[in-house]
DNA sequence: TCAAATACACTACCATGGTAACATGTCAAT
DNA sequence: ATTGACATGTTACCATGGTAGTGTATTTGA
């Protein structure tokens, strides 16, 4: 009783047009993700259908999905509630994704196909203007549509998706790591490498730049279990 | 109206105590994939729910876990069809399952544990006897065993549900193909090759052996694609 | 003959009510 | 003080009714 949802602002905005479901689920996921929602919180599909204005049917269908993505646990006739952040999982969700961007870039780089690249180098025009004007959303933003573009670019949007839903463990840490000057660069320089191997055929070059580039969250990882271990569960 | 269900048996046995969504969509799946349910073939919640004699919300929501597996396809407002078999997609669920598989028999080797070795050694003496007999279910499941083990083995059980989902797509098409002769015997060998490498802590070795292995599926799809090309679609 | 309009059947989607499973607090018995 | 029985409230799960959107057959108007 004591824990009830303190929300300020409604989660989101819905539009009755489109379906509800795939609006709530984004809507919470957003929320889990940037730790609104925080771990162990207390999730029940009626608040939640009260809170967002609909009936519980399609919140339950959310609730579903984001326990799949491993963001909630639903325990039967018992709640719902935010997934705690257990390394274990965060690891896992970092070597699955690992794994498959890897393969991903390795096949961009095999094809090496010049429309791909100009894309390519097109995301990397607006990254280096967000590092210069210091915009760290607009950033993220385009740092993620670059890791779509690999995927696309080889039809692969089924690999997209899986990365995507693993991600959501590993951005739930990278929000509690403090931003740290200089580190934006690093990351622009990391994708400018990644898209220079792409242009030379060079696949092998593509994944060793790709993985250093992935593996930066276990530094994240360390450094929030040396300074605040109170954050990580099991 | 016409492609009503003709369905003898009921598609399995529902146990009342258990949840009833989890068991729907076990059964269903299990119908997509022994071609039991053709692809196209309508599948309406109204209809499913009166088979199987349950309502339509735990129907609908195994239908909508079988449309993110890319077994069915759901139209809004239209109606919900197996979805038909797209090369494109048995290809992607390929390039996954080997991203995958790689990089786990790859940490398998780098561990080189004994316990697990044992583990896989046991396997290895029950696919031997199923291949012994001719046991071709036998065989089957233990294979599915046996690569859960490799992933289980390093506390890799979601990457094991990611490769479980988009094997799906891959199992629908193996069903097609007429098990020859020797088959079996080669996949046994296969498995061996990799659990020595394991041994040996050769990790090169084995992710090539998996490589291999798992590739096997191109045979496959090229052999029907030549026979029977009217089962693919797009 | 043929196109536009209309009626109809059917769908997935959402809302809502009922229920068994489960947690928790109270109180009696020892 | 501890345990066990019972009352009460809460939950996710399932059943079922209503609705807007969508195809299709039929009718209408030339």
């Amino acid at each position: 009783m004591a824990q009830t949802e303190k929300q300020s602002t409604t989660l989101l905005a819905i539009d009755p047009k489109l379906q509800m479901a795939p609006q709530i689920y984004g809507s919470i996921r957003q929320s889990i993700l940037d730790l609104r929602l925080t771990p162990k919180q207390a999730l029940s599909e009626k608040e939640l259908a009260l809170m967002l204005g609909v009936s519980r049917t399609p919140v339950r269908e959310a609730l579903i999905k984001l326990a799949e993505d491993g963001l909630v646990d639903i325990f039967p006739q018992r709640g719902t509630f935010v997934a705690p952040i257990r390394v274990a999982e965060v690891l896992e969700a970092q070597f699955i994704r690992e794994a498959l961007e890897v393969s991903v870039v390795a096949r961009v780089a095999e094809i090496s196909d010049p429309t791909i690249i100009a894309r390519l180098q097109e995301s990397l025009a607006r990254q280096k203007r967000a590092v210069d004007n210091g915009d760290l959303d607009g950033f993220l933003a385009e740092d993620e549509n670059f890791h779509f573009i690999l995927s696309a670019s080889v039809n692969l949007t089924r690999a997209w998706k899986v990365i995507q839903n693993v991600k959501g463990q590993l951005d739930r840490v990278r929000v509690l790591s403090l931003p740290e000057p200089g580190h934006l660069a690093e990351l622009y320089e990391q994708h400018l490498a990644i898209v220079t191997s792409i242009e030379s055929g060079n696949s092998a070059a593509a994944k060793k730049h790709m993985t250093k580039h992935l593996q930066q969250v276990f530094r994240t990882i360390d450094k929030l279990l040396a300074q605040r271990p109170e954050i990580f569960f099991d």
